[in-house]
DNA sequence: AAGTCTGTGTTCGCTGGCAAACATAGGGTT
DNA sequence: AACCCTATGTTTGCCAGCGAACACAGACTT
């Protein structure tokens, strides 16, 4: 058991101790008026969210679980309610990087529903959480009824955008160590949480870079003081510090979500 | 005078002789029944171009040419009949490499012009040619119509960000040498021509490397008897050839745009 | 023709990070 | 407790490409 999953997560992490249990329990939005967490739905009018919310489920996302495929066509919208998902671009001899993050401000899946296209990158979960789900006829029959999800979307998509432009200048510019803060600082503001919980080979993945390279980044970074490392754990002790070690694509990125959310 | 433009393009490049005149004419569709050679324009229903052709005007493409600006707002949308736009990010310390490219098959400044938001990329003429444009206004009017152009608009969405997140991975892993024979494959496809005219250092900036490095990788495929070059040209003798030196990005980004074009 | 600017050819030391090991420790299983 | 798997720590050789020069040649200007 306990197989390894092609992104250096292991199949039993979620459960088995190694990450402590998923701290937000199932929301009981299907059978009240509450929301769920997932900014998208939450910022909906009420008269889509009533037509959505029928179509909407809930589930786990597990940490290593590939919730799309590149290549093949999407299924499925996620909305996540709390956790990270990557969104991963794969070369053809296993080459890894990622391209974006999907959080609780976005949703996943939904540039490939609307047109039946498959999806351009792979989208894989990297920090436990739940998301709703629903499936992308519904979805599309809710663009449809040109509501104002559409807006969303087209919102969606400048940022996915922005995200992708911006990995492609970091890629190519910014050392090992200044795209692990970046990172770092990125999924801390995501999960709204100092205590991130990843493995250095999951990270690496993510940055396109090797494993050892991320632990010892990631040493000198502990050194500094600026982080503390578990096994499967990294604590950021001081944001500040380590926003002066991350490349300027964290602000960046910042900016152009902050503007996505002023959109509003 | 003659004054270096910050990309590496010469102010006189296009008028004085380094590089020939542009081919293609002023088209003469504004008076009458002809479309552009933008494919966006030219698959328009009759109804959405006429209302759009009275907005419309036309200018011409001059190398090194900052047609859009990043971090500013976008007054107007591009639809190039020929030559080449190159989406450029900025770094902070100068850093600049390509996020994506715009020929005749797709506009620039639409994604931006939508929503009034500001430009995330620069989109600079890498090759001379000819581009119709309307205010950004004009644009936005004709989207709240509801015609066919926000399908368009959405495709065009779809094949930034799949160009973006292929960039993203190319950026990392792939070499000079690599990259350099992508784009200038990517460049011919565009201009439909085996004759590219471009400076080593314009394509420096666009793969985001030493102008010294590009010299060095197309010595060698000059050695190779691939490729021919003069000062500001590039002649591409063996595509073949010059295919299995570039990265599989080159066939990925065919492929997304083939399938874009495919689901028009 | 002379002068000047731009574009190209070439070299060379340095370094970040790749590629590939190997060692050790945490945490679960039996 | 013994065992095993996974995650982390650490090292070493190697190379692509950076960074920085310098030289030469094409093409325009005067």
């Amino acid at each position: 058991m306990a197989t390894v999953m092609s992104n250096g997560h292991s199949a039993t992490s979620l459960t088995k101790g190694l990450r402590p249990p998923v701290q937000h329990r199932l929301d009981g939005w299907q059978n009240s008026a509450t929301r769920p967490r997932n900014q998208v739905l939450a910022s909906l009018p009420a008269e889509v969210w009533g037509r959505i919310a029928p179509h909407l489920n809930q589930s786990l996302l597990i940490p290593g679980k590939v919730i799309i495929h590149e290549g093949r066509p999407v299924d499925h919208v996620y909305f996540p309610n709390c956790g990270l998902l990557s969104l991963v671009m794969c070369g053809r001899s296993g080459e890894r990087v990622e391209a974006g993050l999907s959080g609780r401000e976005c949703m996943a899946g939904g540039f490939e529903a609307m047109g039946e296209a498959s999806a351009i990158s792979r989208a894989t979960v990297q920090i436990a959480g739940t998301s709703c789900w629903m499936s992308a006829e519904a979805f599309r029959t809710e663009l449809s009824w040109a509501g104002c999800l559409q807006e969303h979307l087209l919102r969606y998509f400048q940022w996915q955008l922005a995200q992708a432009a911006q990995y492609a200048l970091c890629n190519r510019f910014h050392c090992v160590e200044e795209r692990l803060a970046r990172w770092l600082l990125r999924a801390s503001d995501h999960v709204e949480n100092s205590e991130i919980f990843i493995t250095h080979e999951a990270i690496a993945q993510m940055l396109g870079t090797r494993r050892s390279g991320v632990t010892v980044a990631l040493s000198t970074l502990e050194v500094a003081g600026i982080v503390n490392c578990g096994r499967g754990r990294i604590t950021i002790l001081d944001h500040a510090a380590l926003r002066s070690h991350a490349c300027e694509c964290y602000d960046a990125l910042r900016k152009h979500e902050h503007r996505l959310r002023g959109n509003v």
